[in-house]
DNA sequence: ATGGCTACGATCCGTAGA
């Protein structure tokens, strides 16, 4: 098992936080970072100054909207886009081995609200996702599955619950389908350690709510039940969130090995 | 008080996020 650090962050745009992900790739050194929202396309994803710092680039991106990227230590091995069997113009999934270490990285979709026509696209989603991780656990024993999952698991993982209650990122469907991918055997390996209480990955922009911690913890590091085995610490950096100009989610992280 | 803020791509507002 190789030693790996694997981490993931949504950045609300690569151009607009290119100096926040430099200045935390050089912080904390992750052997694996996957990025989400990147919002611009392939070729205008700034590959070389990532390089620059020692990391390669697998990148998926789109005008705009969604758009995903795994930066490495090492050269990525067989990557692939997108879920097998589910045709979607909307670019969300990358995957790549390092090292024998299959990593899937997701920007699951928001759904707007629950019974819109984007929540069932999302419901959709995330059942072909759970073919498509079915499928890799056959051929694969060590995998992360991480990204923006756009689902609280737990009413612990909600600031006000009460509030959030059947609201889309928090519903039972959501849940329910979040829980079929661990019932394949998939770790949220973030509670496998002590944390603190309210530990969240997002806070709204709107009325201050990370100063009051008002958040979710939607960004989560799944692993595979070998992966798992091998996992001795994960936490959330709030630190960027705290920054000027910053995203509205925090880095995620998970060790191995 | 059902909003608040941020980014995009198009303009000076609409779409989207979560």
């Amino acid at each position: 098992m190789p030693r790996l650090k694997i981490a993931t962050w949504n950045v609300n745009s690569i151009r607009q936080r290119l100096g926040h992900v430099r200045d935390w790739l050089q912080a904390e050194q992750p052997d694996v970072l996957a990025l989400q929202e990147i919002k611009c396309q392939t070729a205008d994803f700034p590959a070389a100054e990532f390089e620059a710092l020692g990391y390669h680039c697998a990148v998926d991106g789109q005008r705009a909207y969604n758009g995903v990227a795994l930066l490495s230590r090492l050269s990525p091995v067989d990557v692939v886009s997108g879920l097998t069997d589910f045709t979607d113009e909307q670019k969300r999934v990358l995957a790549a081995s390092y090292d024998g270490v299959r990593v899937f990285d997701l920007y699951v979709p928001n759904g707007q609200s629950v019974g819109a026509d984007k929540y069932a696209y999302k419901l959709r989603w995330l059942e072909a996702l759970r073919e498509t991780l079915r499928t890799a656990l056959a051929r694969h024993d060590r995998i992360a599955v991480v990204g923006d999952f756009n689902i609280a698991p737990e009413d612990r993982d909600v600031h006000d619950p009460d509030a959030w209650r059947g609201q889309v990122l928090c519903s039972d469907a959501e849940r329910e389908r979040l829980q079929a991918l661990l019932a394949l055997g998939f770790v949220d390996v973030f509670r496998r350690f002590e944390q603190p209480e309210n530990s969240f990955s997002w806070w709204d922009y709107r009325a201050a709510a990370f100063r009051r911690n008002r958040g979710l913890r939607i960004d989560l590091v799944l692993a595979s039940p070998a992966l798992a085995a091998a996992c001795t610490a994960s936490g959330i950096d709030r630190a960027p969130r705290a920054r000027e100009q910053p995203s509205d989610h925090a880095p995620v992280w998970a060790r191995f090995g």
